[in-house]
RNA sequence: GUGGGUAUAGCUCAGUCGGUCAGAGCGUCUGAUUGUGGAUCAGAAGGUCGAGGGUUCAAGUCCGUCUACCCACCCCA
């Protein structure tokens, strides 16, 4: 055999998942889907390419430096890679007011394309999963996304985390009340962002740096990390001559009363008003859910964000989504052990072993009848000893093996070896589907 | 985009002062064992020491260039 010629690599920050990996990654995300349907979302699924002219001019400068651009030689159209999920989803609503109607819950599972400089847990491809409510301006629908996100985390699995909520239209305020605005406000959540990570007195130097008055500083971080038992009255107090403000306030108070009323605990969620999403685009309430024990940064991220729609349609349309971070939800059920015990390393349930040349056909009859019942069989498909083809199941992982030699086939038996314990019993042909079934219900 | 680190077998890595340094463990394959996997034992295959230069009598080892990967920052999921 030729050596390969051609290395065989990735381009960079992109990656496979081989089957023992995509086993996990599917339980996520069916897992995932689960949830979405029985909160109501429908599937959407857009193209991989969208018109640049769909994507330039909603991400910002520097974010449209990583599109990808996806000409072909001679292509008249201009075309990228979607950056995300959410401006395809603008497009869709605004594109098809007859088919949508609205409000429309949609989640979308798909990988996005971002041409950064990858790193730990930073590809270059990877996958978005959002849920969004387009066409309600109620915090009923800001509460029903944070619902779900709370009985998605929780049906994974994890068991300490919080969901932070604060409201931008508060934040502006805030950065009104002490003299900020325009552009040093993107400056000044930038700043605040970093909270978790350079604390209260890192923010303050850094937002001195900036160039803001020292006294408009000491008011701003006075307002936001005030911890008291009722944080919303304290703003509310502090901030009552700032209609916008009180405005704010209102909306997360109803949030509130809404998620009582949809039986999220109040353990699940925190108001924090050091938490700042990065994007833009956010108008209203925004929330960020971040693992507790151990501390692990956050999980997912989302929103408010009533203007976006309006760029395609022309009238702006009230959304509240959310973006779960799958990837990193991925990392962290490995990290956490959150994967079911018996998760495996395959699909396949039982391998069919092939005695001899005399025997093969019956083998493949077995597979058959076993396929027919609903069992997920492999069956071996190379002419080696019987103790090779079960080492080759055990390494695989699969859990049974069906031996047929020429004694049970004249016996009318099939035997069922199961590696995790080496137990083995003959079984009647017809019996052997539901032995299967009992089989792996008990060891393994 | 900015700064730092690393690169030796399929994987994880050792390799001293430049001079028997081409090595270990794991994995793979073969056999002990032609109707039974894991354990054990024996054996085998597998490397242009990331690439291409320079210094030197001599380079895996020293120097600079390139490439890839990792980390931090920026940004973000």
């Amino acid at each position: 055999m030729a050596k390969p010629k051609i290395e065989p690599r990735l381009p960079k920050g992109m990656r496979d998942f081989l089957p023992g990996e995509m086993i996990k990654r599917e339980y996520v995300f069916n897992i995932v889907r689960e949830v979405f349907h029985l909160y109501g979302f429908e599937p959407l699924q857009t193209p991989v390419l969208e018109l640049r002219d769909t994507l330039m001019g909603k991400y910002g400068e520097d974010a449209e430096k990583l599109i990808y651009q996806a000409q072909h030689p001679g292509g008249k159209e201009e075309v990228a890679l979607r950056y995300d999920l959410t401006v395809p989803l603008a497009r869709v609503v605004a594109q098809y007011p007859n088919e949508i109607a609205l409000p429309f819950r949609r989640y979308q599972l798909a990988p996005v394309w971002r041409a950064e400089r990858p790193q730990r847990g930073r590809y270059r491809e990877f996958y978005q999963c959002d849920a969004d409510i387009v066409g309600a301006s109620g915090m009923n629908a800001d509460a029903e996304i944070i619902s779900l996100i709370v009985t998605a985390l929780t049906r994974l699995g994890f068991t300490s985390f919080s969901i932070k909520i604060n409201s931008r239209r508060l934040l502006t305020a805030i950065g009104q009340f002490a003299g900020v605005e325009g552009a040093a406000l993107a400056e000044l959540y930038r700043s605040i962002d970093k909270f978790d990570k350079i604390g209260a007195d890192g923010v303050r130097e850094e937002l001195i740096k900036r160039g803001l008055p020292a006294e408009a500083v000491t008011r701003i971080m006075d307002l936001i990390t005030t911890h008291t038992d009722s944080p919303l009255d304290f703003l509310d107090d502090a901030l009552n001559a700032l209609p916008d403000a009180r405005a704010a306030i209102r909306q997360l108070r109803d949030l509130a009363g809404w998620l009582e009323a949809l039986g999220v605990p109040k353990t699940a969620y925190a108001f924090d008003f050091t938490m700042v999403r990065g994007l833009g685009y956010y108008t209203g309430p925004i929330f960020e859910t971040i693992i507790t024990e151990p501390n692990l940064g956050s999980i997912t991220g989302g929103g408010r964000y009533d203007d976006l729609v309006g760029l395609f349609k022309g009238e702006s349309v009230p959304t509240v989504g959310t973006s779960l971070g799958i990837e990193r939800i991925i990392d962290l059920m490995e990290a956490l052990n959150l994967y079911p015990p018996n998760i495996g390393g395959t699909v396949v349930q039982v391998m069919v072993t092939v005695f001899d040349d005399t025997t093969q056909v019956e083998s493949a009859r077995l597979t058959a009848e076993l396929r027919a019942a609903g069992i997920r069989t492999e069956l071996y498909m190379l002419d080696r000893p019987l103790g090779k083809q079960i080492g080759s199941a055990d390494k695989k992982g699969v859990p049974l093996v069906a031996i047929l030699g020429a004694d049970e086939i004249a016996a009318g038996v099939v035997k069922f070896k199961r590696l995790v314990d080496g137990h083995e019993e003959s079984i009647q042909r017809s019996q052997a589907a539901e032995a299967v079934r009992r089989l792996l219900g008990n060891g393994g």
